[in-house]
DNA sequence: CTTGCCCTTGACGTCAATGTGAGGTTTTAC
DNA sequence: GTAAAACCTCACATTGACGTCAAGGGCAAG
């Protein structure tokens, strides 16, 4: 199959496909005249990847993890890497949960006319912003995310 | 408060509150030689602003919502953007989890020395990708994502 | 042979949230 | 008073996964 036709049944652009190439996730095959082809099993291979850089990860990282999808081996090297992406995903779940959460407060607001009847107001998760004070606030641990390769199962 | 402290509390550098404030979100008062001044609760202010931001919602958007933040009203246009957003979100959680899916699937072959005894090779994901084939593929339906801004519970 | 579509490489453009440095002013500490 | 630290504006640099245009070659149909 050519370019065109494994865009289309992957749902990606071709000019990205070149760029999955230049970075070395791909590796069609070439005919005499230049043209790339590719195996059947590509189209499943570039949903992966584009499941992988959706989730975040940088292409440099996907290239790393490629080899164990074929062989089913992981070197320690390999495994460290899951570990602390897996850990890495969990975390931006979290993080995307609770903003949604914070415009679920918002949404909630919204829907009571009367601030009485709503769940959200009774705890004030936000000080109105008045930009016409001077006083000061005690320091507030920002909490620091985990950076280890340690699995955490969630 | 200067920029400097609330950079600090809040956890992130002074540039990032000066393009918060040349985006709309933060409007500072000025001393009169110019310096910015704000109020105890722009700590919390940058905190939301930055739940947006790692959610991945652009400055625009923030700069719709956050005066809902303040009012507790959200016009129809407000809402649909809240649910939207919302939804955005939902959708990206899932696309995370199906890329920690994977990971743990890999993680799983990779910790069975022995194939017979792994669950996820049961079930098998991935073709093997082989650059050296040219047969054809059925069409497979990529899933289109939901745009419009129903509100998905989830 | 030519029309038309698909392919090639190359290179510059995009977008968004910052980083970074220059060059100068204000505040703070001694 | 003076020096260091923090602040100001302006403006260019960065990063990553592509988009987009340019200039040309390959290939089936009529």
């Amino acid at each position: 199959m050519r370019i065109g036709e494994i865009a289309h049944q992957a749902g990606v652009s071709t000019r990205a496909l070149r760029y999955y190439e230049e970075q070395g996730l791909l590796t069609p095959e070439r005919t005499a005249s230049g043209q790339r082809t590719y195996p059947e099993s590509a189209v499943e291979r570039v949903r992966l990847i584009q499941q992988f850089f959706t989730a975040g990860l940088p292409s440099r990282t996907i290239l790393q993890l490629l080899p164990c999808v074929d062989t089913g081996q992981a070197s320690p090297k390999a495994f460290e890497l899951l570990a602390s992406e897996r850990n890495r995903i969990t975390a931006a779940m979290a993080d995307l949960a609770a903003a949604r959460d914070a415009l679920d407060r918002m949404i909630d607001i919204a829907n009571h006319p009367t601030p009485e009847h709503c769940p959200a107001l009774r705890e004030p998760a936000w000080a109105p912003y008045n930009p016409a004070d001077a006083t000061r606030t005690a320091p507030h641990p920002t909490a620091a995310r985990d950076e280890s390769a340690t699995l955490i199962t969630m």
